[in-house]
DNA sequence: TATTATAATGATAATCATTACAACATAAAG
DNA sequence: CTTTATGTTGTAATGATTATCATTATAATA
């Protein structure tokens, strides 16, 4: 493992932090650039790269195929998303339980996080003609 | 809901229920004409969005980012996903009780299926120097 | 400090699954 | 037989991500 940290990573890091949330690689960059950091989109993709690879961020890919990235943190959320609209609604509910991940360490895998998402159709999609 | 069925759909559906698991469209393509379909790709893409619609098929998005589609069924699998490798391994296990659906079908949502990915490093992954 | 090796960076081009588009085909309706 | 709506096709456009490569910063060594 890198024991240092790149300058970039740490950028990357502190806006993660402030954030609180999910963001894409895109806004990421945009978002450091307004900031002042002079860092290029290629060394955003990198650092998240590496930060995953470590276990400090996890990547969640959307319907669309873009992927977010956020701080891996205990108390996570899984969506309730709609296949018609494609909005999602957060759950606050995580059955995965301890013992679960035990099992799965069991079979030499170092756990990082988990991803639990449900589909189907919201209110508003179900009462609606197809396009 | 389009009661009529057309006919790339029920080609697609024909293809997913011999494959008995999941395929990118890219694939699913080039299965279908090898079978002397006529089908475009654009076809396949509409097709599939259809059925997702319907509930009668489940997208799952990689980590690249593409989409691989199924038939909905009861044993599904969950999987272990290599950050490193990108390699995932299948879980023949699932913590979702009938109770957690019902309170999701309560808020309103008509829930389809569900996908549960734990990500982390493989045995091989752990024991190596990152590139 | 000077020199060399190694890693990080940034701009840009390439990749590739997916979507948009426009022309054509089919079929239902009147 | 028209008209109208829907399905289909091949191709071009899209857009996020990755690869490339020359340049710069950092670390290791003498
Ligand atoms: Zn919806
Ligand atoms: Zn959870
Ligand atoms: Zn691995
Ligand atoms: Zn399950």
């Amino acid at each position: 493992m890198s024991v240092r940290r790149t300058n970039s990573q740490k950028q990357i890091l502190s806006l993660l932090k402030q954030l609180q949330g999910e963001i894409n690689a895109q806004d990421l960059y945009v978002k450091l650039r307004e900031r002042g950091e002079t860092l290029g989109l290629a060394t955003v993709y990198r650092g998240l790269k590496a930060l995953k690879l470590e276990g400090t961020i996890q990547e969640r890919v959307s319907p669309t195929g873009e992927s977010f990235y956020s701080l891996i943190s205990k108390d996570h959320q899984h969506h309730l998303n709609c296949v018609g609209c494609g909005r999602s609604l957060s759950l606050d509910i995580c059955p995965i339980e301890q013992q679960l991940i035990e099992l799965c360490q069991a079979k030499n895998f170092q756990i990082f996080y988990h991803t639990l998402e449900f589909f189907g159709l919201c209110h508003a999609c179900q009462n609606q003609q197809p396009n």
